[in-house]
DNA sequence: CAATTACTCTATTAAATCTATAGGCTAATG
DNA sequence: CATTAGCCTATAGATTTAATAGAGTAATTG
């Protein structure tokens, strides 16, 4: 299950992608109209400008906007950044991997090999929806 | 990500399923086979009884066995089981569903409709994998 | 029938993670 | 220079995860 923070960073990128461009979105009007706790969301917004997906502008004027055309940044980059590893075990990982204590040949571990199939088959899907995908649907 | 519990629940299930079915499998023995703490294993396996999923038999000779066949029990069901919402959201979940208290209109959200779909997608291939393709992958 | 074996039940606990809030600080605007 | 709005640090409650301890119960076997 994705964690409350992710579902939040989602919906609060689909509602910035969603509005004019030109000018920034403040918190305050993200809070309130995607009902996310405020200091929660600040947060949230601050983790996606660390990773290059949001700018930000202070003062009168200012808020959160788009880095990226909405269009190149896809739902596998955002759940990565938000909640972290895709795969169903860090065995399996491609961007977060760590080697099971257990399991002495995951070459020939059934379970790793088939987490892994079920993360490509995930990822398939992930990495062809975009931010912009989801602001349309 | 799955838990170490589902982690170690899927890898005793194959174990056992790995071995002559018509002897009992003992929980020490997978202990040591798999590398799974005991006391942990003992709690697991008994969830997996309470479930249907396998049987036990007390005193010497005994020790756990599958009540199905390898064959007709599917990873969706053990993940379910083992770790609970196989979907993202609670939001999207068939067998675990609850409403968002953010969202106004689940019907026009483009998050739930998206991870519908993950769902969708990721459903069809653990419905189809049984405890049997585990063992002789 | 008693000793042994092996699962069962209850309780507890340490650690980690998640969710959320508080309050002061800093930068931009007009 | 006052106001606005994001930034930073700290804290804290709740929940979940992972694991352990120890006594209890049922089945087998000699």
């Amino acid at each position: 299950m994705l964690s409350k923070k992710t579902k939040y960073g989602l919906k609060a990128l689909i509602y910035i992608a969603r509005q004019d461009s030109t000018t920034p979105v403040l918190i305050s009007d993200i809070s309130v109209n995607e009902q996310i706790p405020k200091k929660f969301l600040e947060a949230i917004l601050l983790d996606l400008k660390k990773f290059g997906i949001l700018g930000s502008k202070k003062g009168k004027g200012g808020g959160y906007y788009l880095l990226k055309d909405p269009k190149t940044v896809t739902a596998a980059t955002l759940i990565r950044v938000l909640d972290g590893p895709i795969a169903m075990l860090p065995c399996v990982s491609l961007n977060y991997y760590e080697k099971c204590d257990d399991c002495p040949h995951e070459e020939v571990c059934s379970l790793n090999k088939f987490l892994a199939e079920v993360r490509d088959n995930t990822l398939e899907l992930l990495q062809h929806k975009t931010l912009y995908d989801l602001t349309v649907a």
